[in-house]
Parts: C-alpha cells; structure tokens; sequence
RNA sequence: GCCGGGUUGGCGGAAUGGUAGACGCGAUGGUCUCAAAAACCAUUGUCCGAAAGGGCGUGCGGGUUCGAGUCCCGCACCCGGCACCA
C-alpha cells in the first residue's frame, strides 16, 4: 500500500525522519567506536590507562547473560536486556561511575554443530558468521559495550583456561573439616604421613599406583563413575539432570531420557550444596529465583537409622526426616535395585503370608525377579504416570531399634534408589505414601502423633504411643521429639543426625563433537592423567562427521558413541608426560556447553590476560567484595540481567566453579553474580489457519467482531513465542529501517515493567518517535536546521514541572522503572512543546535524562546545544528542592469518602482553614444536604474526608 | 499435590492506605492539504443526563478502615518451578 511520497517542503532533511535518526546513529556509532567511548579502565594490564590512575567513582560492573549467536539472528525480543543493561550502564556512567559493560559469546554447541551435519560446513565457521552478524545487529542499536572486551568461548585463548580451571577442579578434593576445597596434593601428603587413614583401612605405601589413584578418585572434585545417567538415544548424547525436564524428555529437542548405566565425567557439586544453599541469603537476587535454587538443592535435615536384620550382618540404613515417629513404623521398603534386596530376601515365605504381599509369586526371590522385571521396563514417565502403589514382600523382618518390634521388609517403586540411603522406614500414620502403601497390602497404621483428623496425619500434635524402657517421646511436640530420638539413637549406636540433599552430582561430559575436548588422557591402565598447562589448550580435530551417532528417541539398548572416537590420530598421542614418551588415549567426551558460562564473568575484567584467567588486581577491583558498602558482602559483578530459564543450569553451575576458584584462591570474591534481575520476555501473537498451520503474522487483519482473517479466511490466535516457524518474527533490522534504533529502544524500555512478560506491537511503536520528535523539534528548528536554544530563564511552572520530573525520573532510573521515568519523560517534553519553551535551562536536563534511553539523539541535540564532548559522562541533572514544592495543590474534598469536589490551594494552607473551604464548597454542601457532620478527616493540604 | 508469581479500559500499562486508569497504542472528531500520508489539536472506563451532576466500576465472596486496586480471611482462574525426594 505503500506509494513514493513526493519531497514536501518540510521534508528537506531536518525533520527527526527514520531516515534521519539512521544516518545520525551511524555518526555517532562510529564515533563511539573511534573514541573509545566506553572502554573501561582496568587497574593493571593491557587495559589499564597510561596515566597512573583510574576515575575516582565508584566501580560498577554490569553483565547481560551470555548470549548463543544463533544462525536465525535476533528478534525483537533479544535485545530487551541488552538495552536495559545499557541504560542501567549510561545512566551509571552519567552518576560518575566506572562502568564495566561488554558482551561476549557463548559459541559451542548443539544447533552449530547440528547445522554443520546438515551442511557439512565446520561449525567454527558457521558460528563466526553468525557472530559477525549479531554483532552487525547489536552495534546498530547503540549498546556502550567495550568492545576490546569481547570474546567467544571458541576462541583457542578461552578454550584454554576453561580447561585450565577444569584442570584445577579434577586436582582438588572438597575438605569437609575446613569446608573448602584443597589442592589434592594436600590430600596425597595426608595419606602419605598419615594424618589421614586410607578408605578401607588400606595402607598408602602398600597400594599401587592405580589403586592409589582409585582412593584419590574417590575425592577428587572431578571425578569418573560408572552410574546411572541420563541418555537420550534421540540425540545421541548423555544428559545433566538439570538439562531433562520434569516428565523425563531431554529440555533440548524434547527427546526420551532413560536411565543407564554408563562411565562418564562428574564434577563433585554436591559438596557445595550447603554453601549454595547458604550464601544465597548474602546476594541480592529474586526471592523467587532463589526458592528455585533452594528447592533444586532440596536440603532436609533428619535422621539415619539403623534396622538390623537377624541372621544378616548389614543393617538396613534409611533416612528419614521424621525420626520423631519412629514408633510408627510398622514396615520398612527398599527400592527394588537396593543391593541389600538379594541378601536379605529369605528362602521361602513365611507362613500365612497375605496373598497381596507375594505378587502370586511361589518363592520370594521370584516375586522379586518379577517386580524388579517390571520396574526396569518401565521409563521415568510410566513410573511416573501411574503412581498407584505397588510392591512385594522380600520375606525379611527388620527389628525396631526403638521397641524390638519385627516388621515386614518390601521393595516398591515408590523408593527411589537415588534418594537418600534409597530405603525408608515406613510410617503409614503419618504419610501418605506409606498409607496408601499400607492400605493396598493390608498393612497396621499405628498413630504416634495426637491432633484433630484422620490418617494419615502429616500436621503437627503431641506424641502418643511413643516409649519404651529407656526413652519416652509421649507429649512432646515433633521439633522436641525429633530432637531427643536422634540424641537417643546415637547414644544407642544406631543411627545419628545427617542431612540429605536432592542435588546430585553434575554430569559433565557429552559425546558431541561442538564443545571443549577434556586435558585429559588415559594410560594404558585407563587410569585418567591431567596434561599439563603447557600443552593446553587441546583443541578439536578435524573430522569428517560431526554427529555423534544418533538412535531411534526410544532404543534403550542403544550406546553413546562421540564423534572425536573417530578421530583416531587424534585420540591415539604419544606425549611425554614425565615418564619419558609414551602412547596416551585422549578423552573422546566434550564438556557441555556449560562449561564457558561457568566462568565467564571472570574473563570480562582482564579477557588478554595470556598468565592467569585475570589478573587478581583486575578481578578484586571489579568483583572484590565492598565490605565498605554492606557488611559480609560476597563481592561479585554489580548488576546481571537475563532470563529465569537459567536459574537452575547455568546460575547453579557458575556458582559452583567461582566457589571452588575462591578456595584454591583464585578469585577474591564468593560469588559470581551479587544482584541479579530476571528480565520478562517480548511475546507475540502466532495464527493458525483451518489446517493448523501457521500463517505470516503480519499479514492478519482484526475483524471489527475481534475475530482474525488472513487473505479473507478465519485464522485461530495463540500468545507464545516469536519464532520462524510461528511466522511471527519481527526483526531489529526492521525497526531500525522503519523508526530508527533510538525509538526502537525507546519503544521497549516505554512497554512495561522490565519484569513482566509483553505482547509486541508493531504499531505501537509509534509513539515512541513522535515523543522523539517532539523532542527534536524542542532543540531545532525544521526549517532550518538551527538550534532554537534560548538563555531565557524558565518561567516558575517549568521550574516546577522541570524539577519534579528530574527528582521522579532519578527515583525511577535508580529503581529500574524505566516506563514510568519515559511517562515522565514524555510529560515534560509536552509541556514545554505546549509553552513553547526552548530556554536551554530546560533543554539541556531533558537531553541528558533522555540519553540513556535515546543516546544518539541525545549526543546529536547536545552537539547542538553547543557542546563538543560526548554526554556520555556529563554528570545527571539534579532536583533542587527549593521547586519540588508547587504554588498550588489540588485538595480533594471526600464526603464519606467518595470526591465530591476538589480546591486549589496553598500547600503550606493550615488545616483548619482547609476545612473551612472544604465545607463552604457548594458541591459539598449540596451532598451533606444538611446532616450532622460526625468527623472530619484532614491530610493538608491534599485531603478533606467528611464523614456524616 | 506442594511452592512461587499474577488477574486494573478495546490493547500495553500507571497509581507512599487518600482524585483509579499517568504515559502510550487504537478509536472518534478537527486543523493543514486539490487529496492522501505525516504532523499537530481535542475527546475517549461504563451507564443515565442537553448540561450541571449522578449511579456503577481494579477476577469472585467476606472483613478491617473515615477511606481499600493497595491490608486481612476464603475462593476461582492464568503463568512458572518442583513432583512417590521419605
């Protein structure tokens, strides 16, 4: 519909036109880039200033989440955090701050590699296309970034201090004593001098050196272990727990996980689980956001106890976390794999066992065969579809340890083998998966504790039923009785007070090709050997497929298969590791894409350094803790903005590594990211026509009925993502052709509180350029091209307004409210449109609350104005409060309060002529209408309630 | 099931317990124009009324208060996380 405009008079080249806004961002773009902008200084190093010393303010490191440089470029959602960060870091700058702002990338990965099978390009070469590009598009909108500080996490120089800090993790141990890790050299000293005993009772001098290796094995915070993990046929690799979601499918590609046993990497996250835990009270993050770290830690405090089994050796070991009702149990159950399940299953069934127990089977250890047959064939999801219970009798008794009492011991599926000690005693009072267990078997349900309702009971009440010769629970509340089992069963030798967390270990190696290969290499006892610094980093050959081999989503039989196996001049290496040369087997595994966001923080305040990952001067300065700030303060970057998707992953696993960098001293800061905000995502509308298919978006039109049409036939809305294959994406590009980057930030930053989820809107977008314009046309003049600044002096009301909307805009900045500081924005650039003023008194503070928002207009009015250097660090305008007071305030007058008029009048007006007015205005009286005034409320000078 | 967050005009959203709907989009009317676009000006929660003014309005039901979108209790629905975790 569009037709060529013919050059109309006032189109001559000085109106704020998009084609006008593009050619002046380009300008000052490119003067950025020239000056230096926004290069932040560093203590010492490449990046530190040739003259001695940095600026006195305050330093303020600020840091978007890592972006993945996909092949599909950016949509106009991408760039909300970015321009958030960047109006958090020109804000920042313009309150005298050091800002530390830049972006780097987070390159390996699956999609690359997954384009690279499907193109048979290298993915090193697609993902710095796409680098390329979305540096393309992120330079046009104007970020602030410095741009010698950004990287890759491809880059050979980071690859190779990801794997230096792996290095660092596979040579430490977690010391529980000192609750830090230590160099495992420290540990080797120990079992060497004996100040620590061997596991096993072993002497050190005895053992072989694998067998030694074996023990570290066993400490080291990086370690191999032949367990179950999550493996996904369909992609071919394995899986973190945190990367399969709920019903058991891989998080990327919605792929079927299964549970198999398989050697592979594991990074000892769980000794940090109380410090995760922990340190979350000492950062400054969404409580919601910290509930889910918490509760993906899952920490609960209770018991072990001890059930011995006569005529077995071992006792049965279960946790619980309501040992207080002990004497409650009436039943124990195992999971079906417990490794106790075969030696305590008994030869043949007691007499007059209940038929419901034996499955119908003869013997014990069949009924077992066939339950645990049944268990297996089952996936995670069926486990966990059907949840009725099920279970058999394994034909063993278990005593008691509180009253000697014999009861039944079960396998059932509903213990879980990787849950605590994966047996439990059973309490079918007081829960109510034993219950239910206990109903489908015919089972007791003894009551312990007292209260109001049926079983089972999980409230709170007095014990009952709970004593024996020694020991006497009865009356006492469930913290108090909790309290006195444990001490009593550990006076009794038979259990003791422990924690138990839900948190496991973190899988570490995938059989991908696109990732960082581990410095690791084998001998010939497969013993896993560090390569030592000087020959990091390893990097990846070539190969002629990348692709792991892949499987049918749902063939369990099938085995992971990485692609670097196939490199067999690679895997096979003869290096000389100190024992002269020798043949050496490389690690086929690649780390997860995890890896490079784990430590990346680090990388942003020294990313040349060839010596160490920064240098500590750098890495104090930027992240050290600001003990002089807040007390006990964890040190960390100031500000960091993504989305909540990686609460769990990435902001766990961050964490995780800058802690154990703080313990081998490394970092001097505890944490990695002290406040963090969870930004809202752009939405969008997608239309679906009969068939279900997705129809260009912007190409439906709304029926006056609300109902939508495309080419005329009736087309279906849905609210989710943007995307290519909802046809619903709207670019960057298109925004910065159509409206330019300023309003395109503008429009975002205008939206919504940056939390909040939002619908985009095209034609909304509007708006935000006519605001801009108007704010062009304040400073010049369109038929000329001049600035229209005056010198006169503002009048008393743009005083007034002029500094109520610095004092409000501040506040908001300082809060992140930056919708309502543009509202404010937009209020005052109306009013001085409206009155015509362009006294520089008042243009000058409006340009310079405007920069962060629209920071190349700004540069360009300011330039205008009269002023040579850039904005960026001309100090925020400040709100004198001899005009933050107004002559005069509208009083609202409520009768039983509801507005039944409303008064101009002196702010500093005494209350009781405030009343006086207020009852004499006729609306007022007319509403009364006579009655008898009982009470009058009055907040002077903005309030007068009458009540009649 | 458990935990967390939310529900305000046609739409996005504003509101220290004190004028509900700032600001923006859209819509309607107007200025300019041969015309259109752009821009600018005005109106715009809803109902009654010519107007003055009034009734009703922040998911639903109660409560506290002179006064509740805001605080308390109960409920519905939506979004997110976890889910047989002992």
């Amino acid at each position: 519909m569009t037709t060529d405009n013919p050059t109309t008079p006032s189109d001559t080249g000085h109106r704020y036109t998009s084609e006008l806004a593009g050619r002046l961002e380009l300008r000052w773009q490119d003067r950025w880039e020239e000056e230096g902008t926004f290069d932040a200084p560093n203590p010492v190093g490449d990046l530190a200033p040739d003259t001695a010393q940095l600026s006195d303010g305050a330093k303020y490191f600020l840091m978007d989440m890592f972006p993945y440089p996909s092949g599909a470029g950016l949509h106009v959602g991408h760039p909300l955090g970015y321009i958030a960060t960047d109006v958090v870091g020109r804000y920042r700058r313009m309150r005298g701050d050091n800002v530390l702002h830049a972006l780097g990338y987070d390159a390996f990965g699956l999609p690359a590699e997954l384009y690279a099978v499907q193109t048979g390009r290298h993915p090193r070469e697609t993902t710095l296309e796409n680098i390329a590009n979305m540096r393309r598009q992120l330079r046009r909108l104007g970020l602030g970034h410095d741009p010698r500080r950004s990287f890759a996490t491809i880059d050979p120089d980071f690859v190779k201090w990801t794997q230096w800090i792996f290095l660092q993790i596979f040579n430490s141990w977690y010391d529980d004593d000192l609750n830090r890790a230590r160099p495992i050299d420290e540990l080797i000293a120990e079992f060497e001098n004996g100040a620590r005993d061997v596991p096993g009772g072993a002497v050190w001098a005895d053992l072989s050196a694998a067998e030694r290796e074996e023990v570290i094995a066993g400490y080291r915070l990086a370690y191999i272990s032949d367990a179950p993990v999550n493996w996904a046929p369909g992609l071919g690799t394995v899986l973190a727990n945190e990367e399969v979601t709920a019903d058991g499918r891989s998080e990327r590609g919605n792929f079927p996980v299964f549970k198999r046993r398989l050697r592979q990497w594991n990074l000892r996250i769980t000794a940090y689980a109380d410090r995760l835990i922990d340190d979350l009270d000492r950062v400054d993050w969404p409580e919601s956001g910290k509930l889910m770290q918490r509760n993906w830690i899952g920490r609960s405090h209770g018991a072990q106890v001890q059930f011995a089994v006569p005529g077995i050796d071992e006792p049965i070991e279960v946790f619980t976390t309501r040992p207080d009702t002990l004497f409650g149990a009436s039943y124990m159950v195992l999971a079906p794999e417990h490794p106790l399940v075969e030696v305590l299953a008994a030869d043949a069934w007691p007499a007059h066992t209940d038929t419901r127990w034996t499955g119908g089977s003869a013997t014990p250890a069949e009924a077992i065969a066939a339950y645990r047959a049944r268990a297996a064939a089952k996936s995670d999801v069926e486990r966990q579809e059907n949840k009725e219970k099920t279970g058999v009798f394994t034909g063993a008794f278990a005593v008691n340890p509180v009253n000697g009492e014999q009861i039944p011991v079960f396998i059932a599926d509903y213990v879980l083998m990787g849950y605590g000690t994966g047996a439990i005693m059973a309490v079918p009072g007081h829960d109510e998966r034993d219950f239910e267990f206990a109903q489908v078997l015919g089972l007791p349900t003894p009551r312990v504790i007292d209260g109001e309702g049926d079983l089972p009971f999980t409230g709170e009440g007095p014990l009952v039923n709970s004593s024996n010769a020694e020991i006497s629970l009865d009356g006492l509340s469930v913290a108090e009785a909790k309290q006195r089992i444990i001490a009593w069963l550990e006076e009794q030798g038979t259990g003791q007070g422990t924690t138990t967390y839900r948190l496991r270990d973190w899988l570490f190696s995938r059989q991908r090709y696109w990732g960082e290969p581990f410095p690791i290499v084998y001998d010939e006892h497969d013993t896993p050997i560090a390569l030592p610094e000087s020959m990091l980093p390893v990097e990846l050959p070539e190969v002629p497929d990348y692709s792991p081999r892949t499987y049918a989503p749902d063939d369990v039989e099938s085995e992971p298969e990485p692609p670097l196996a196939r490199a067999t001049d690679w895997v096979n290496v003869e290096l000389d590791l100190g024992d002269g040369p020798k043949t050496y087997r490389r690690e086929t595994n690649t780390m997860p894409n995890w890896a490079g966001s784990s430590w990346y923080e680090l990388r942003y305040t020294d990313p040349h350094n060839t010596e160490r990952i920064a240098d500590p001067a750098n890495e104090r300065y930027w992240m050290g803790p600001q003990e002089q700030r807040r007390p006990n303060d964890p040190g960390g970057v100031d500000f960091y903005i993504g989305g909540v998707e990686h609460m769990v992953l990435h902001l766990l696993y961050v964490r995780f590594w800058h802690k154990v960098l703080f313990d081998l001293g490394y970092v001097s800061s505890e944490e990695p990211f002290y406040r963090l905000f969870n930004q809202g995502y752009i939405q969008a509308y997608a239309y679906t026509d009969a068939r279900g298919a997705y129809v260009p978006a912007d190409e439906v039109v709304e029926a006056e009925d609300g109902t939508f049409t495309y080419h005329g036939e009736p087309v279906q809305r849905e609210y989710g993502k943007m995307g290519k294959s909802l046809k619903n994406v709207v670019t960057p590009d298109e925004m910065y052709e159509t409206f330019g980057a300023d309003t395109f930030r503008v429009y975002e930053m205008s939206m919504g509180p940056l939390d909040v989820s939002r619908p985009w809107e095209t034609r909304a977008v509007v708006g935000s350029q006519r605001f801009l314009q108007r704010v062009w046309r304040l400073v010049v003049d369109e038929e000329t091209g001049n600035a229209r600044v005056t010198e006169d002096d503002l009048d008393s009301a743009t005083l007034g307004i002029l500094h109520r909307t610095i004092a409000g805009v501040r506040a908001d900045m300082e809060e992140l409210r930056f919708n309502t500081a543009i509202a404010k924005l937009i209020e005052l650039t109306n009013h001085l449109t409206k009155q015509s003023v362009s006294a520089r008194g008042a243009l000058e503070p409006l340009v310079q609350m405007l920069a962060p928002f629209a920071p190349h207009l700004a540069e360009e009015l300011w330039e205008r104005l009269g002023h040579d250097a850039t904005i960026t660090y001309v100090p925020y305008p400040e709100a004198d409060p001899r005009y933050l007071v107004a002559e005069e305030v509208t009083c609202v007058v409520q009768v039983q309060g509801k507005v039944r008029g409303k008064l101009q009048v002196s702010p500093d007006i005494a209350e009781d002529a405030l009343t006086e007015i207020a009852l004499a205005e006729p609306n007022v009286v007319r509403t009364i209408d006579g009655r008898e005034i009982r009470k009058v409320i009055v907040k002077a000078p903005k309030l007068v309630n009458i009540v009649v």
